[in-house]
DNA sequence: CAGCATGATGTGATAATATATCAGGATGCC
DNA sequence: GGCATCCTGATATATTATCACATCATGCTG
């Protein structure tokens, strides 16, 4: 499979690179969660079994995935009842550790295919079918930042996404 | 009162415009009110007496406030209570006529206070105090589209919106 | 004017998303 | 093994959002 810049959705069809020159662990399957657990033991956090079902859930979807439809997943996955709140914490982890990130014009989740690499994330986010196509312009977040910081705001965490109609959808 | 590009928040105190030379009708108040009766009306829609009063609430926001914040706000000032489905469809139809935003990572609303003239929005959000700052800045939104565009994407709404520290809560 | 068409709002229910709290269990460390 | 810490489960509740349908207002038309 090609190692591609930009992780579009379905994850084995990517198209195009942008603005991205340089080289990442792309990930996906079996690579993917090694990474994301790597990411996590790094940081001193554990890589517990529940974590690696939510992780695995997660990374199973195709596109942006709620909190409760990952609660859904990890139950069938699991065959037993869990609990939602279990499932955000544990989002919420991951996305403060950087192997999620959260949609937030869709109050959805959905996994980094690059955890360990830090970038703005801008997504392109497709009304008709919801799937997100993930871009790292580097130039056009440092831009982002300026402009915030030019009014004297200290920008944290830049969300841009992008909503419209993904090229498969028209 | 100075008429400034960035409407920063509170509406009283703003301090500088950016990438933004041509003129608006930036209202506040009464002007405000008007400015968005006509743009409703232009498009065919009905300036009712709720729809008025839920723009008032929201206006009188010196933050993004949810729909219940403002369903609160108009229950008060009309002494009844309101129904929070019926602010829902009133900020629907605002954000749809655009005299007011949607702040997608704060799940609330805001008065657009220059309706009439299309932009792309970009919020500077304070984490610390939730108030928001609008930047119009059309060179940085049309990269942002451009970007989308250039991987087949076809870009419909840009959610822009930087959280972080505003100048006032460092 | 009566009757009707249309659009706005009210009512009530419910769904979807998110957080709080606290007890108990697992884990790592010594 | 024992202790401290972190993690998870259970339960409850808060917040955000939508739906279906009844009612009301307004203006048009015969």
């Amino acid at each position: 499979m090609p190692r591609l810049a930009v992780s579009a959705i379905p994850p084995d069809s990517v198209a195009m690179a942008i603005h991205h020159d340089h080289d990442h662990d792309v990930s996906s399957g079996a690579a993917l969660v090694a990474a994301a657990e790597l990411a996590l033991v790094t940081s001193g956090e554990q890589w517990t079994s529940m974590r690696a079902a939510v992780f695995a859930a997660l990374s199973g979807f195709d596109r942006p995935a709620s909190a409760y439809d990952v609660t859904e997943a990890v139950s069938q996955a699991q065959g037993r009842r869990v609990a939602a709140n279990s499932v955000y914490r544990i989002l919420d982890l991951f996305v403060a550790n950087n192997i999620a990130t959260r949609v937030e014009s869709a109050n959805a989740y959905i996994a980094n295919a690059h955890p360990g690499c830090q970038h703005d994330c801008i997504f392109l986010v497709c009304d008709a079918c919801g799937r997100a196509a993930h871009v790292d312009d580097d130039q056009l977040s440092a831009r982002i930042r300026e402009t915030a910081a030019a009014t004297g705001f200290r920008p944290e965490k830049p969300v841009v996404e992008v909503r419209g109609r993904c090229a498969a959808c028209g």
